[in-house]
DNA sequence: TTTTCCCAAGTTTTT
DNA sequence: CTTGGGAAAA
């Protein structure tokens, strides 16, 4: 016990020891936060706080993770396995769970994840016959996200004159009637949505007084992580949990707050201190986690935003390296200097690839990054994009086990009922739909009663109807009695997803059915997992709980050495000895979308405060001069924000006076921007563009007049690959081969290609991932 | 009803 | 360049 108090410094100490009362740490990147969270709690269990009653949200399930493990180092696991720690969403979708009977709910709600919710809101705005392009689906559903984060019910709504005036200002007079429409039929299926998850827990905590007292209780002490990126929903509902022992411990960062887009307040951390009594604010401003150079350089960004807490965060480390700023001709050229740096410094330094992460702004600059990487044999992982869960083979099994468990989930059942095809067309969807929607049931119950309703659908149709149905029942009856792994695995088996893929053959085929396995293997791990524990029998109810909270972080990686490309969102609470920064020019970083006011900019230049501080011994930045974007090559400027770091901390691989910098916005809306600090050389162009570039659907018209067979030349999408017959070429999965032909126009060319092992394919060039050799 | 082809529109970040 | 949706063709 004592000894870890000892590990500590004294601005680290003060906050552990403090047992009692609301308490706010401002903790400056680096700092050691997580290490004052985790002694904390160690504290007071020490001190006999029972950890029942400690409740610890976190930002992500893997820092809850990390941090239950370390407590477990320090009091031992079975003491620390009773804490109550995770995010907001999956801590209260528990707690939802048991409650939902009171609000209506069943306990084995659906959670709709925002593509469910996304296509639900396209459905319905297309059942309302509203123009698709008024009413634009993801405009809508960030707008009722929005009012679901505000605590702005249906009801709210609709006696909110000002807000129905705003979206009718906006074109969209009957997005109040959509967000009523979609929230009915959430209800109607059992299901919640990430923002419900919050909003629903709000609203119990405020109807039910005695459930609000049970959880008061129960929390006696509260901490919270990232507090700056907590919104509105999340504030209320600490403020009610915690307004009786008033033992609060919130720690953040204001100058890390990077979610304002998501509705996160900041405003939540800058007025802690007028929301509780007796506030004591406690600073960690030394950073132990990077160089001097790094620190300092930080600070000098960090310094031009007005909205900030005062804090000064400092190091005793050394100075280290300067930044590297480096400036290349194109995205493939980033690509190669950022490989054949890692490389170079892997060799000097004796480092892991693990020493290595590559942050960007867009989930789309990952491409040119990896093709050099591969290019140099560096082991990579890609974290975020496509997270395993959302793909679509994964969502089609999900979306069968979600069916068993609540046959009520709409989204589900629109997205299997007719995957492999089994003859339920649009026509019939279209009929049910509208049953359900008249009937006030779901479409499951619906089908269940075919033969009450008259519903103009034939004999055939109603068999098929039924066969399904029937399909799915005796699915539900097996998940009651099997664990997870067995139902899953006879659900991919029987309902011929795996035979629909085999059969066609392509790559992506063959991946899909390994993602299907691996996603299989994943249940049969957590079978086992579960069992172990004792209030659990790996059943598919509980596996599902949370499949739609998890992200690709929380995968259990095997540890693998591998360099690590990601957002830099994606990056936040993480560190690593070697960083770059790529892209760093106007309009991608700040990007073009948040240049608009002064906050968000501030919030893009907090974003750049994050990535920086992620690296502990060297980083590098690097813009090109052009970039591919829509297509299209255009020119790019050097970001802003490397002309705002203090000149002493960089190094410039380029000649200075070629770094130039126009400030994008000439127009005064920042006000007090002194414009004299800005470099106001026109970038250098490269060749002038053709005098005219024809437009796409031009390129469209020219592609379709070309004969087919005559020339047999097509371009792989995937990776800008000529391709002829009688070429040699490399395919990812399938190896070495010969093209035989090519056919088809268009979008959806197919080739047709002899692979030393494994005989003849075709292949759907839109997928495939070849490489000319 | 299903498959194929064409077209338009969009790319910021995520629990 | 990608993706999804819708119309035309099978």
């Amino acid at each position: 016990m004592e000894n870890y108090l000892a590990e500590l410094n004294d601005a680290q100490r003060a906050p552990v020891l403090q047992k009692d009362g609301a308490m706010i740490v401002i903790a400056g990147a680096g700092s050691g936060k997580t290490r004052v969270l985790t002694y904390r709690i160690a504290y007071l269990m020490s001190q006999g706080v029972d950890p029942f009653n400690i409740l610890s949200l976190t930002f992500t399930n893997k820092a809850a993770r990390e941090m239950k493990h370390r407590i477990s180092s320090i009091v031992g696991s079975s003491e620390a396995k009773n804490l109550w720690m995770g995010t907001f969403h999956s801590i209260f979708a528990k707690i939802l769970r048991m409650e939902a009977d009171k609000l209506g709910y069943p306990s084995n709600f659906t959670i709709y994840d925002t593509q469910d919710s996304q296509r639900l809101i396209s459905a319905i705005i297309k059942e309302m016959s509203l123009d698709k392009d008024v009413y634009k689906y993801k405009q809508v559903y960030s707008r009722i996200s929005s009012y679901k984060n505000s605590l702005i019910t249906v009801k709210a709504y609709f006696q909110n004159g000002e807000l129905q005036e705003a979206d009718a200002m906006a074109k969209r007079p009957r997005l109040g009637e959509i967000y009523q429409n979609y929230v009915e039929r959430c209800f109607k299926a059992g299901a919640m949505d990430f923002d419900d998850l919050l909003l629903k827990t709000n609203e119990l905590l405020n109807r039910f007084p005695d459930v609000l007292q049970k959880y008061q209780n129960r929390f006696r002490y509260i901490l919270v992580d990232e507090y700056q990126d907590t919104n509105h929903s999340q504030y209320l509902i600490v403020r009610a949990l915690s307004d009786k022992f008033q033992n609060i411990c919130v720690v953040g960062d204001d100058a890390q707050s990077i979610y304002a887009f998501r509705g996160a307040n900041i405003n939540n951390i800058l007025n802690f201190q007028k929301d509780y009594d007796n506030v004591e604010m406690y600073r960690l401003e030394q950073n132990y986690r990077s160089t001097k150079n790094i620190v300092e350089a930080a600070n000098s960004i960090i310094d031009k935003n007005k909205t900030k807490l005062d804090k000064v965060v400092w190091t005793a480390n050394d100075d280290g390296p300067k930044i590297v700023v480096n400036r290349l001709l194109n995205d493939g050229e980033e690509g190669r200097f950022v490989a054949s740096s890692i490389f170079e410094n892997k060799m000097e330094h004796q480092l892991q690839n693990g020493d290595f992460a590559i942050l960007y702004r867009t989930n789309a600059q990952s491409r040119a990054m990896e093709d050099a990487l591969r290019k140099k044999d560096i082991p990579y992982r890609i974290y975020g994009g496509l997270s395993f869960y959302q793909r679509k083979e994964i969502k089609d099994v999900l979306a069968y086990l979600r069916l068993l468990i609540n046959p009520n989930d709409e989204e589900a059942l629109k997205r299997i009922i007719n995957f492999p095809a089994r003859g339920i067309g649009a026509t019939t969807m279209d009929k049910l739909v509208l049953a359900a929607n008249h009937y006030k049931r779901s479409i499951f119950e619906v089908i269940e009663n075919i033969d009450r309703i008259d519903l103009k659908i034939n004999g055939g149709t109603k068999a098929k109807l039924k066969n399904f149905s029937n399909m799915i029942k005796s699915f539900a009856v097996m998940a009651q009695q099997q664990d997870a792994f067995v139902v899953a695995e006879t659900v991919a088996k029987k309902t011929g997803l795996l035979q629909e893929l085999k059969k066609d053959g392509t790559p992506e085929g063959v991946a899909r059915i390994e993602n299907i396995e691996e996603l299989l293997n994943g249940i049969q791990d957590f079978v086992d997992g579960q069992k172990e524990l004792a209030d659990a029998n790996g059943t598919l109810a509980e596996f599902l709980e949370d499949v739609a909270l998890m992200t690709d972080l929380d995968q259990e990686t095997p540890d693998e050495d591998r360099v690590a490309l990601m957002t830099i969102h994606l990056a936040k609470g993480l560190e690593f000895p070697y960083v770059y920064i790529v892209g760093l020019e106007e309009d991608l970083f700040p990007s073009g979308m948040s240049m608009n006011t002064r906050s968000e900019l501030e919030e893009e230049r907090r974003l750049f405060y994050v990535a920086l501080t992620r690296a502990e011994k060297q980083a590098y930045l690097t813009y090109v001069q052009s970039r591919f974007r829509w297509g299209k090559l255009i020119d790019a400027e050097p970001s802003r924000f490397i002309d705002e770091i203090d000149d002493q901390f960089l190094d410039y691989m380029i000649p200075q006076d070629d770094y130039k910098y126009k400030p994008l916005i000439d127009n005064d809306i920042f006000g007090e921007v002194d414009k004299s600090k800005f470099r106001q050389n026109k970038p250098q162009k490269g060749t002038p563009p053709p005098a005219h570039k024809p437009t796409q659907s031009e390129l469209q018209k020219l592609r379709r007049l070309r004969p087919v067979d005559a020339p047999s030349v097509a371009k792989t999408n995937t990776n800008l690959v000529q391709l002829e017959v009688g070429q040699e070429v490399d395919h990812m999965r399938f190896g070495k081969g010969k093209v035989l032909s090519i056919e088809g126009v268009g979008q959806d060319k197919k080739a047709e290609i002899d692979f030393e092992n494994g005989g003849m394919r075709k292949l759907l060039l839109r997928f495939a991932k070849l490489k000319v050799l």
